[in-house]
DNA sequence: ACCGTGAATGAAAACGGTTGTCGTTTCCGT
DNA sequence: ACGGAAACGACAACCGTTTTCATTCACGGT
């Protein structure tokens, strides 16, 4: 894995937010880099599968990726501009423990995101 | 809004777990409804708009649902049967409401899915 | 009952994001 | 250089969903 993953690294990276897998191909190419699009979902499926990315399904369906840092955590994500912060909070982790034993569940996962406007976004 | 509407009301209640668009479709007309997929889709959009079903995105982008009771919960998920019950936590809405506010964000939604294996699967 | 009108229905086609195919190119080790 | 394997990308296939449009249905007024 090397060339245009790195490439696809790097377009991540210049923004704190989720992008669609189409957007990015875009960029890359506006940016000079004539990358093909099947390439584009090939290098996130394998910055993905590495951990190295988040992937969020859009309310429509669509895919959308972002540079994240290891380990669990959640996001912040303002739904006007995209712009995402990671947050944690170990009080959702032992309520999702918690209810699932409650019900008998068991090998327990969870997905929480959270959605606002951003203070620059709420300005205007 | 009537008739077939009724008719997808009706096979949503049958059971407690997020079906999938086409399988509501093929139940109903293996049921003996010979109802079409495009109707199916309004019925759905229709009664989601008007909050009586609930939708989820599956991993792979495909939109499922769910009769649901009216207000804010979340869900738990049996992610081998499907299995469906809904929870909630005032614990999670003063988490999520703290978070947004510590980075400025307002005007906040949040969504929380909790999946693991249901007892009975759980047998197997 | 009998129309007339607007909503509901559904077959087929369009759409859009994603994935598969396959021939070409690039990268490395020898 | 050479050869093989991995990466690349144009193109077509896929599949869930939405749109289109002609037909059918439900229902109020006469």
């Amino acid at each position: 894995m090397t060339r245009q993953q790195d490439a696809v690294r790097a377009e991540l990276a210049r923004a704190d937010a989720f992008r669609s897998a189409q957007d990015i191909h875009a960029a890359l190419r506006s940016g000079g880099n004539p990358i093909g699009l099947t390439t584009v979902y090939r290098a996130l499926q394998g910055l993905a599968d590495g951990s190295e990315v988040d992937v969020l399904r859009s309310e429509d369906g669509e895919a959308t990726y972002r540079a994240c840092s290891a380990g669990h955590h959640h996001h912040l994500v303002c739904r006007t501009c995209g712009a995402t912060e990671e947050v944690e909070g170990r009080a959702i982790e032992t309520w999702a423990e918690r209810v699932a034993r409650e019900h008998g569940f068991v090998d327990v996962q969870h997905t929480v995101e959270v959605f606002g406007t951003c203070r620059s976004c709420a300005r205007t």
